[in-house]
DNA sequence: TGAGTGATTGACT
DNA sequence: GTCAATCACTCAT
């Protein structure tokens, strides 16, 4: 299954609540893992906490075409995984911050080390762990090949839309948008 | 060339 | 609630 280029063309703020309930699934010779996303955050180039706040070398592909993956180190030890989405020319991206587990779930498990479903992919580097994305999958193309987002079938719940977390700059910027009463979400 | 910072997590008090 | 781990990126010398 493959997505059109042209759904990931949007801008940010429309696909964090959009790419609610689609699926993030990621094949390795290890087997196949994927998640539904229930909670996710809006980036952009006008926004002081984004990396495309300024246009650099890391940012660049946050200003081309929509559907490719953005992954970044975070605090020496994790990898985020975020959605480049948007027009050219925008520096915008979502951050997936939270996945339902779906397929796969025991390699996730041994990915991560434990067996709660609950806390297998509950925050932003948790997920990245159960799927194993990593640096190298930084420029994927998510609209076909092992890493991608395939669209959700079922879009039946209630979306909430709150501040962001973790972030010092626009910290009052309600961007960040989750599927309401899902235990899958990350806390805070 | 080097110091400060951070879209985090998990362990510990 | 607090804090360490640990490094790529950014910006200032």
């Amino acid at each position: 299954m493959t997505t059109p280029r042209s759904y990931f063309a949007r801008p940010a703020l429309v696909m964090a609540r959009a790419l609610l309930g689609d699926i993030l699934v990621h094949e390795t010779p290890e087997g196949s893992a994927s998640g539904r996303i229930v909670e996710a955050e809006a980036y952009r180039e006008d926004d002081p906490a984004s990396h495309s706040y300024r246009r650099t070398a890391r940012s660049e592909i946050m200003f081309g075409p929509a559907g490719y993956a953005y992954t970044y180190f975070s605090y020496g030890l994790h990898v985020c995984f975020n959605v480049v989405v948007g027009e050219v020319g925008h520096g915008a991206a979502v951050l997936i911050r939270a996945l339902e587990p779906l397929e796969g779930i025991d390699l996730m498990r041994r990915r991560r080390g434990l067996d709660d479903p609950r806390k297998l992919c509950s925050g932003p580097a948790k997920l990245t762990e159960a799927l194993a994305i990593e640096m190298t999958d930084y420029g994927a193309d998510l609209t076909r090949g092992p890493l991608r987002v395939e669209r959700g079938r079922d879009k039946d719940f209630r979306v909430v839309r709150a501040p962001r977390v973790g972030i010092t700059k626009a910290a009052a910027k309600p961007w960040r948008f989750y599927i309401a009463g899902c235990p899958f979400i990350s806390k805070r």
